[in-house]
DNA sequence: CAAGGCAATGTTAGCGGTAACAATATGCCG
DNA sequence: CGGCATATTGTTACCGCTAACATTGCCTTG
C-alpha cells in the first residue's frame, strides 16, 4: 500500500501496489489522501465541490503518487470520449500539413486529442480507417472532402445520428442540399476553378489550358478543372486540358510546359492544379528563356510560400489552408459543447495577381 | 433485444437495446448468434478457436448488427492499448509533415493508431501534452529530439520502465551514453553541420558564415550550427554566425543575403539552417544580380523539392525526412511485438552538390 | 428545538470488454 | 467400456473510472 512517504515531492515512480497495470489509480490516491475514490475523481473534475482543506489534501496525494488518470477507463464509464478523429489524404502534402497543424493548434489545451490517419487518397482505405477509428468512440470526426464510399458515408451518417459531430473539411458544396447533417468547412473548388478561368479571360486570353493534377484521386483538383472549363465554355473561350504526369510535381510542371508550348492551336495562358506544377513550369520556362507572361501566362493554385518569390511572381489563388484546420477545430469544439449544429463555413479563396499573368495581353487588371 | 431480423444485411442503425451508449455490444451480437459474449470476443481475436459453423453464425451476427468493437473497453480490460502517441514540434513544417506521413504510412493497417500533438517547439507545452497523452496508456511514444524538460524526461523514463517503447526521432546522439533506455531514429545534426563546413572548406572557402534558424527553440538547427562552427575552427577557417529574422523563412533568407554581403571581412560562402532560408537568399541574389556561387556560394539544408529546380541549383544536405517516420514506425512495431529493445537507427545525410557551391573558388570537387 | 436544506462525502452498480479458469462434449486408447 | 486428452464454449471476476443516488453532519428557520 502506498504510504504518504515523508520524502517524495517529485512524482515518485509508481510502485506496483495493485493487481492492475502498475500505474497508480484513483484508489491509490484516495488511500493516501484518506478519502474515497469518488472524492479524488471529483477533485479532478470539479474541485469546487470539495471542502478546500480536503481538496488540498487530495492535491498533495495526487502529486505524491504521480497520478495520471486512465482516460480509457474514464471514457468507458462516462460514455464520453475526448478524441477527435481526423482523416486526411496525405499529411505530408504542405496544404494538408498546414491544415493538420491548424487543427492541432485549435485543439491544443482543449482537453481533446487528435487521432490522425492518412488515407492516401484511397476511398477504400478511408472506409477501413473510418471503421477502425469509430472503435474509439470519437467525440468528433473530421474528414476530408465530400466524396467517399457509400459505406463510409453511411458510417458517418450513423455516427451523426448517434450524436457525434462530423465535419467535412476542404470542400464546400455548391448545392446546399448535400447531406445537411454534416458540417462543411472549406471552399467551393468549382467556383475557384471558375475564378481562375475568369481571371485569364479578363486578361484577354482567348485560348487557354488547364493542367490537371497527376493524382487521379484528387477529386478537388478535378472539381476546379470542371469549374475552369465550364466557365471558359460559358465565355466562349477554348480550353484544353492536360494532365500532369504522376510523381514529383515540380518535374511534372516542367514537362508539361513543353506540351503547353506545343499545343495547336497555340494557347496563351495556362492554369494549374497547384502551385507546385505551376512553379515547375515557370522555372522550366525560365531555363528555356520562354517569356512569361508574354508568350505564356501561368496561373497557379494554392499560393505556396515560394510563389511570390519567383521571377516573375506566380499569380495564384490563395487558399485558407491553416484556417480550415483552425475553424474546423473551433467548429468541432463548439458543436461538442452545445448540441445544435453549427453553420457551414464557406471560406474565401482570393486571387493573387503577380507577374506571371499581369503583363498579359490586356494589362488593365491590377 | 435484437432479433435476427429477416431483412437487414446492410448494417442497420443500431437500435438502443441496452442502457449503454447506444452502440451494439458484444452482448448484442452474442444474443443474435446464440452464443455468449466471450465467444464473439474470441471470434474477433482468434477465430481459429471456434467451430467453423459457430464462427459463421457469429460472423453473420456481427455483420447484421453492424458491430464496431469498443476499443476503450477492450484496452481497459486487457491493459494493452493500440495507440502510438506522437509529439512533433510543428506538423505544418514540411520536414515534420513528411515524417508524420511516413509514420502514418508505417502504422497503417498495423492495428495501431497515431495520436498526434504539436508542441510548437515549446518544452513546457511538450511536457503538458506528454502528460495528457500518457493518460491514454499509449502502446508506444514517439517524441521529437533529445531535449526536453527534466520532468518530461522523467515521464518518458517512467513509461519506459513500465515497458512502453519510447522512440526519439530526428536526432541522434554523438555520445552513445545518453539515456540508453530510449531508442533514437534520426541523424547527428552536429555531424551534419560539420559536413556542411567541410564542404565549403573543400571548395576553397576561407571565410564563411552560418545563418542560424530564426526559431530560437529549434535545437537541432543550433546543433548544426555548433557543428559547423566547430569544424570551421578546427580547420582554421573563420566562421561568422548570423541569425535569420523570425517569420517567413523565404523572406528571412532574402534579408539575410544583404547582411551576408555586407559582412567585413568579406565572406565567400554561407551555409543556412534550412533550404527555405537558402532559397530566399538565392532568389534575392538572383533579383539583385549577385553571382552565385562566384560572389557568394550558398549551401542549404534539407533538400526541399524546390532546391534542385532553382538556377543555379541549390547545394544542400539531403535529410531522410519520410524515412525517419517510416523507420520509427517499424521500430515501434517491432519493439511492441518483441520486448527486446531494437537498435538505434543512425540515418545518413548526404551532401547534394549543385550549382550554388560548385563553380566556386576551387571547383575541383564534383 | 424539530424539520428542512445544503454542503460534503460515500456507496452501489455498472460502462464493454478480457483473462483465467471451468465446464462440457467428443473421440481415442488400451 | 472407463479414462483421459482435446476441442469448444461458458462463468466469474475484474480493468479504473463515473453516474446516480445515499448518507452524514451542521446550520438555518419558524
Amino acid at each position: 500500500m502506498l504510504v504518504p512517504s515523508t520524502a517524495a515531492r517529485p512524482p515518485i515512480a509508481a510502485k506496483k501496489t495493485r493487481r492492475g497495470h502498475g500505474r497508480p489509480t484513483l484508489h491509490d490516491v484516495a488511500e493516501v489522501a484518506g478519502v474515497t475514490q469518488i472524492t479524488v475523481s471529483r477533485f479532478l473534475r470539479s474541485p469546487e465541490l470539495l471542502a478546500p482543506e480536503t481538496a488540498e489534501r487530495v492535491r498533495q496525494a495526487v502529486e505524491m503518487v504521480g497520478y495520471v488518470p486512465n482516460l480509457q477507463a474514464g471514457q468507458l464509464a462516462s460514455g464520453r470520449s475526448r478524441i477527435v478523429a481526423t482523416l486526411i489524404p496525405n499529411a505530408g502534402h504542405s496544404v494538408f500539413a498546414e491544415t493538420v497543424q491548424g487543427l492541432a493548434e485549435g485543439l491544443r489545451d482543449s482537453g481533446y486529442e487528435m487521432l490522425l490517419t492518412s488515407t492516401g487518397y484511397q476511398p477504400q482505405r478511408e472506409e477501413r480507417q473510418l471503421r477502425a477509428v469509430l472503435g474509439w468512440s470519437p467525440a468528433a470526426i473530421v474528414v476530408t472532402g465530400l466524396h467517399r464510399t457509400a459505406a463510409a458515408q453511411q458510417l458517418l451518417l450513423d455516427a451523426r445520428a448517434a450524436g457525434t459531430p462530423v465535419v467535412e473539411i476542404w470542400d464546400h458544396p455548391t448545392r446546399k442540399t448535400q447531406h445537411r447533417e454534416l458540417v462543411q468547412v472549406g471552399f467551393d473548388h468549382r467556383a475557384a476553378g471558375q475564378m481562375m478561368a475568369e481571371h485569364l479571360i479578363s486578361m484577354g486570353h482567348q485560348r487557354v489550358a488547364y493542367v490537371d493534377s497527376g493524382v487521379i484521386e484528387d477529386v478537388r483538383a478535378h472539381l476546379r478543372r470542371d469549374g475552369f472549363i465550364g466557365q471558359a465554355r460559358k465565355r466562349g473561350v477554348q480550353a484544353a486540358v492536360l494532365t500532369a504526369p504522376p510523381g514529383d510535381a515540380l518535374d511534372g510542371g516542367g514537362v508539361i510546359l513543353n506540351e503547353l508550348l506545343d499545343l495547336r492551336p497555340r494557347i496563351t495562358a495556362a492554369a494549374f492544379a497547384n502551385d507546385h506544377l505551376a512553379t515547375g513550369a515557370l522555372l522550366q520556362a525560365q531555363a528555356q528563356n520562354i517569356a512569361v507572361p508574354e508568350r505564356l501566362a501561368l496561373l497557379g493554385f494554392g499560393d505556396f510560400p515560394i510563389s511570390r518569390h519567383l521571377h516573375p511572381g506566380l499569380s495564384t489563388v490563395h487558399t485558407p489552408t491553416a484556417e480550415i484546420g483552425r475553424i474546423a477545430a473551433a467548429t468541432v469544439l463548439k458543436w461538442m459543447r452545445s448540441p445544435e449544429q453549427p453553420a457551414n463555413a464557406a471560406l474565401d479563396c482570393t486571387l493573387i495577381v503577380r507577374g506571371s499573368t499581369k503583363a498579359g495581353l490586356n494589362p488593365h487588371t491590377a
